[in-house]
DNA sequence: ACCTGTCAAGTCTGG
DNA sequence: CCAGACTTGACAGGT
């Protein structure tokens, strides 16, 4: 098995370097020249996307292929207050830079747009929004040229007391998206609600790919064996791209759900191990407050197993 | 330079 | 029905 690792947004090791950096209502309100304040939003979108080209070059100095970008990447977008200003055509150019480099390199990148977007609401309005937040999303992966390769990663949603119901209404609403938008949607185990067998089913039915979260799975189960589950959610992956996993360790014995600065590589290993023998590619996504540092030092003790070729910075195989 | 409270968005809990 | 927690990086305003 072939496993390329990836990380977060941001880097611990590269400084300056925000890609999420923002702007609140209140200061956007207190400046008095609503054109001058818009293209103050322009001008920190622009830094964003610069910082994550930044990153990116970073990324492949160091072998990392898998790469997840900032869904803050433009302040405010969306906000009732600002009408109908679309920025994404302002910054064409800045976005076609950052996917022309990605493509070339041929690395994966995705989005997660945050937990504001939720397709099992009863809410017209926040499904209205929650559709339009997608929207966006897609319109940014499409300005940086990109394909329906680079994915855009959800969760279920909330439960509103009737998870079954729910269940329903995220799958109705999927339906009634674009098929363009439907094409990018992954689906993730989420650590509270949506179990990763619960997860699955609507991922089997409306033909989304899974994303397995393992720390999710970890806090949020009704004792399924993860690895028995993996066959069927490898299945989802149905297009090219290798199947994508998520991996975090918990912060303490107290704060079980929180995540860790780093990685354990032990648990992780078990895991890998299990599912090694059915699965040729795997990309893995850090999610440690440490970033890519937590990928080096991941690294660093898979040098110390048994039976782990060090392909490159960022990569082995199993 | 550093610290603290606050922040667009949604959901859930508890009062 | 409403306030606060949740979670998170970064702003905003203070010292």
């Amino acid at each position: 098995m072939i496993i390329r690792l990836g990380y977060v947004a941001m880097s611990a090791v590269v400084k300056n370097a925000s890609p999420s950096k923002t702007m609140t209502v209140t200061s956007f309100s207190k400046l008095l020249d609503r054109e001058a304040a818009i293209r103050k939003l322009e001008r920190l979108g622009a830094e964003n996307l610069h910082n994550t080209l930044r990153l990116l070059r970073h990324n492949r100095a160091h072998d990392i292929m898998v790469f997840r970008f900032s869904s803050r990447f433009i302040p405010l977008i969306g906000h009732e207050m600002l009408g109908d200003w679309d920025p994404i055509p302002t910054l064409s150019a800045e976005f076609e830079e950052l996917g022309a480099y990605a493509k070339q390199a041929g690395m994966r990148v995705s989005f997660h747009p945050d937990h504001f977007t939720v397709l099992s609401t009863p809410k017209e309005d926040v499904l209205q929004k929650s559709i339009q937040d997608l929207e966006r999303h897609n319109a940014m992966l499409n300005a940086m040229g990109l394909g329906t390769e680079a994915m855009c990663n959800i969760h279920v949603g909330g439960s509103y007391g009737d998870k079954k119901k729910a269940a329903k209404r995220f799958i109705q609403n999927f339906s009634t998206l674009r098929p363009e938008i439907q094409k990018r949607i992954t689906l993730e185990n989420d650590d509270k609600t949506f179990n990763a067998l619960e997860t699955l089913e609507i991922a089997e039915t409306v033909g989304a790919p899974m994303v397995l979260d393992v720390h999710h799975h970890a806090v949020n189960n009704e004792g399924e064996d993860v690895a028995e589950l993996w066959p069927r959610i490898q299945q989802t992956w149905t297009n090219e791209l290798p199947p994508k996993i998520h991996v975090s360790s918990p912060k303490s014995e107290s704060d079980p759900r929180s995540h860790a600065d780093y990685v354990e590589v032990e648990p992780l290993l078990s895991f890998l191990r299990a599912i090694a023998p059915m699965t040729p590619k795997l990309d893995i996504m850090i999610e440690a407050k440490m970033k890519d540092e937590a990928l080096f030092r991941l690294m660093e003790d898979f040098k110390l197993q048994e039976g782990i070729v060090i392909l490159d910075q960022a990569s082995i195989q199993l």
